[in-house]
DNA sequence: TTGTATGCGTTATCAT
DNA sequence: ATGATAACGCATACAA
């Protein structure tokens, strides 16, 4: 049977109080004792019972991570963050997939498994803001992404609009005239794709082009083959296209595919430019132009509000935050901003902040109602 | 503070134990007293202290997969397959992150962290034959890919040679004669580089062409950087090439970034195939060849073989497996192998199989001894 | 500075 | 079919 703290503590000669201060790093302990303690858990490979101390101090330890699919690069890279980021604070990471379906991403806010870690970083794409109920948890939750606001809890998020505009103006600055979006999703209010959709059409009304629906390619699912088909589906048309924003990256390569096939030469003939900066956009061919969203301070913020908020649990509750990190245009071959022998260059950064969202819940009222 | 089976046995009328029984589905209850449980459980809002099971049950249902970095979208995608195999068998997956360094690859094996689940599912990159002793450890472990062979656990590897073989005869039934290998690791005698560039050499032979060192790219770590690093460097060198396998697919959308920076066309040029067949392999331009080694398959293997050891702990230990998926060679546009309008052909399988590697554990000699 | 005793919320062993 | 009660291994209040 496995060694616990009792047999330690009888090899030493000590308490388990004793073995317990030495494992916990309880300072006042004589060092002698601690000598005989430590070579005692040598001895006999003793190893706590992680699930006895998660008991004991009610913790684990242990944050749940919930994203669509770790195929998506962008999610993938944001898990790697989001664990290393954890990892440096002494947290562990559970990645839970929710494939963007409703019944999943509600299981996730309330399902059995909830129960195994001390709080949730949740990145819905099925949920939105008709759901804001299921996110009035009483457990520390950090929402990232735009599909739902105003829930009480932290949240981080990206700076679409402004980062959709400056890429959109960016594509205008290089003279382009009939600039397309992939990606849009028809008659949506709220998401990412709504958000930067704004912010694309912002950015066309300040350069002064004019807003042709034949533009806008629709693409319900952000995967490389929607993007591959929307970008086919409007060349096919004959809609006449120097410059494409996609609202991904995944979309992005996908078009890039397209035009490929449509022997279309990017960027001479077309510009291209896509959203996320993910890892590929590097080494596509031509490399990728995107809008990098600041990904890894999005997930090392998302870990720090979590611990504060697991360590403030009990206390009053501090007032939930909103996070927005900078987000940069990153220029490389696919809209010419490169000189040859560069590999990218920073052509436009748009700031980001933090914002007090809402006040403590329960909200403050009702606790005056209370005084 | 939060409601125990000690509240909804209280207010159902029963005891403690009759809850239990409810919540573990256990067959002989009245009706009746079933219901009350239920609605006691749902009006309380109970849900089952994970912490408080585990201590009892000595089982976490929880198992480890350590992989290098998601990062990668090899392992990217090979967790979500882990994830969804383990999902499907009512399992949850922790994933460790090791950045494929010695240090964290041995404390995945024995640290602190390993305590919290019930098994693990290990694809290590630094460590190696000669840490054997390392994985000796007597809780459920199953290994993934080439890095070590005969440790006393279930292993699920690639048909290397095998694939690697099928991929260069190929590359030569196509007429490439000057085929390069990208990612070559110099003197290793273990892992995939190795067994992949005996395969490679084995094609050759077998396709009656010679081996120029000339054409054996040097890539330490497999990233598309490194790809394009080695490719380049061939290329300045003047070798001349018209064919290049690369030991993955990040390798090989390196070496088609390099190989379009030279203004090579592929496949016209240069033929290019790679290994793993990730997502991106799809999309790239042109779309990429690639050896498919099974990776749904070696994830759900993986799930079952550790699932299988869990349930067999402490019995008598069944010998050890190691399993080799059927690979496939899939045939797309960097190879010239598909028609206009075809996405991708499979133009040839090697077939995988299961061997009893070991018999079990502790050694049958030593158990001959009690005897 | 260290020891004793109690309880965290379950499951398992007996009973009945 | 259900109940009483003893662990599971650790952390902690309280003593000493």
């Amino acid at each position: 049977m496995a060694v616990t703290m009792h047999d330690v503590a009888q090899r030493a000669g000590v308490s388990i109080k004793t073995v317990s201060n030495v494992v916990n790093g309880y300072p006042y302990i004589r060092a002698e004792t601690r000598q005989r303690v430590e070579s005692a858990i040598d001895d006999l490979g003793y190893r706590v019972n992680m699930s006895a101390r998660n008991l004991r101090t009610r913790r684990t330890g242990l944050i749940t991570l919930a994203v669509p699919e770790l195929s998506l690069p962008y999610f993938a890279e944001l898990a790697d963050a989001v664990i290393s980021a954890a990892d440096d604070a002494g947290w562990t990471v559970l990645i839970e997939q929710t494939s963007a379906s409703r019944e999943r991403e509600t299981e996730v806010l309330s399902g059995r498994r909830r129960h195994l870690t001390d709080g949730l970083i949740f990145s819905p794409l099925a949920l939105g803001p008709d759901d804001l109920g299921l996110f009035t948890v009483e457990y520390p939750l950090v929402i990232l992404g735009e599909r739902v606001f105003g829930a009480p809890a932290d949240h981080v998020t990206m700076n679409n609009v402004a980062a959709a505009k400056a890429a959109t103006l960016h594509l205008a600055s290089l003279g382009r005239r009939r600039i397309a979006l992939i990606g849009a999703h028809a008659g949506e209010q709220v998401g990412s794709a709504a958000l930067r959709t704004t912010g694309y059409l912002e950015g066309l009304a300040e350069a002064g082009l004019p807003h042709d629906p034949a533009l806008i390619g629709e693409a319900g699912l952000w995967h490389r083959s929607t993007g591959a088909e929307a970008m086919s589906r409007m060349l096919d048309d004959g809609v006449e296209v120097d410059a494409v924003f996609a609202l991904n990256d995944a979309l992005a390569l996908g078009a890039l595919h397209a035009l490929h096939a449509h022997r279309i030469d990017v960027p001479r003939e077309v510009a291209l430019i896509g959203f996320d900066d993910v890892d590929d956009a590097k080494y596509s061919v031509p490399a990728l132009s995107s809008v990098d969203p600041g990904r890894d301070q999005i997930a090392r913020t998302a870990v720090d509000l979590m611990v504060e908020r697991i360590g403030a649990a009990g206390d009053d509750q501090a007032p939930f935050r909103r996070v927005v990190p900078d987000s940069r245009i990153i220029g490389r071959e696919s809209t010419g901003d490169v000189a040859p022998g560069e590999r990218e260059r920073v052509v436009a950064v748009q700031e980001g902040g933090t914002e007090v969202v809402a006040s403590a819940w329960p909200p403050a009222r009702d606790r005056q109602n209370v005084t």
